[in-house]
DNA sequence: GAACGTATGTTACTAGCGGTAACACCAGAG
DNA sequence: CTCTGGTGTTACCGCTAGTAACATACGTTC
């Protein structure tokens, strides 16, 4: 129907939305998430109007690269996830894959987290939507892997999605400060999670007073 | 000292400050954390160069504003954390106090949340302090109260700290989640929670593939 | 081959932002 | 009375996201 035109010219077109894309790419990876439309221009040799004829605003270009990041780590983070293991070895795999994956490249890491976009117009108070759209995407898989594998008795499907964006929420917040302070390596980080996870914090003894009280 | 010509004077400063603080809490709770400080002063029925002076640039107004609301929810934590109590119960009234705050003011925990700076001076890139600062003090604190009162072995020090950047994560995003999708009642997210801190996920059995396989 | 649509690319502009310089005013202290 | 230190202004800077207007090259279609 209309795939007669498309072939030549369009095909062009998605080419150049590529090498911007990667033009982009670049920048942000050096300038971090606050590049602006102009530099990411400038390194793909061309002006600003261009960016905007291809993705629409700056939302628009940010969403198409955080696109190929986040299906890249949810990728990744599958393959751990499905690995024929233990539970609890696959769930450190996952742990592992994640944090490794934020460690090699924490400037693309902290564009995907924070969008930090403003986005002057429609700032209603749908405070559900301002959150990366990353974490949400994990949250909802694991939700989703947690409900296939596991019995949990009635109330299964709820319980699993609370249980998704609890995990992945867990797991971003102790590596951002994990890599922000390095603590401790990266092993030692996915056994203290996992054990937390094992139910480690439920059975751990009170403390007493002092000793000899 | 320099208590003498302190008295009049700066204490009208103070009382300005406090002034421009309660007029800018007004306009982030209509406007979101996107409020410009041209609308801050509006509202405050001055000029910008005013709001310079007393907070130095747009960060220090951030800062000062954030720091009376993460200062009141921290004070609500801690009474929840601190009650005479089972572990399992502390726990639960410390996920509800948090959800509930979240629940009574998204825009405020928006704010906190969401710094949104952008902030377009020192850009390094490091990773670890771009996130909310009341995120990591959460985390301080509750590693603290998990140090002072679990006994956790060998490591114990950094386990804690692990484990109160984990939690302080799992409860933010499980709420984030829940405030925007509101899948079930606060009573269910903080039971399901809990649940997951005490091991239910180690706990529960695998899926068997199909019914009579 | 001519006409057309669609891509590419430009310069020049708007509106708004955070932030600042220069200036005026008014109250209390010496 | 003068000096200091607060309050307040207008007018500006450099930057940003985003747009209008215009020129040009290529591929398709008649």
């Amino acid at each position: 129907m209309d795939t007669t035109q498309r072939t030549e010219q369009q095909r062009s077109a998605d080419r150049r939305r590529r090498e911007l894309l990667e033009a982009a790419d670049r920048v942000v990876l050096r300038d971090g998430p606050q590049a602006s439309m102009n530099a990411i221009a400038a390194e793909a040799g061309i002006t600003k109007p261009i960016l905007y004829r291809h993705f629409g605003d700056k939302g628009g270009l940010y969403a198409a690269l955080a696109k190929r990041h986040t299906d890249a780590l949810l990728d990744s983070l599958r393959a751990a996830l499905d690995a024929p293991a233990e539970r609890r070895e696959r769930v450190e795999a996952t742990l592992d894959t994640y944090l490794a994956a934020i460690e090699a490249r924490p400037q693309v890491y902290r564009f995907l987290m924070h969008p930090s976009d403003g986005s002057a117009g429609e700032q209603g108070f749908d405070v559900g939507k301002h959150s990366a759209p990353l974490l949400r995407r994990m949250g909802e898989e694991l939700a989703q892997v947690i409900e296939d594998r596991l019995d949990l008795g009635p109330g299964s499907q709820q319980l699993a999605r609370v249980w998704g964006h609890g995990i992945v929420g867990m797991m971003h917040a102790a590596g951002d400060w994990w890599l922000g302070e390095r603590p401790c390596s990266r092993a030692e980080l996915v056994r203290s999670l996992a054990d937390l996870l094992w139910g480690r914090l439920a059975a751990a003894g009170d403390k007493v007073g002092g000793p000899g009280f």
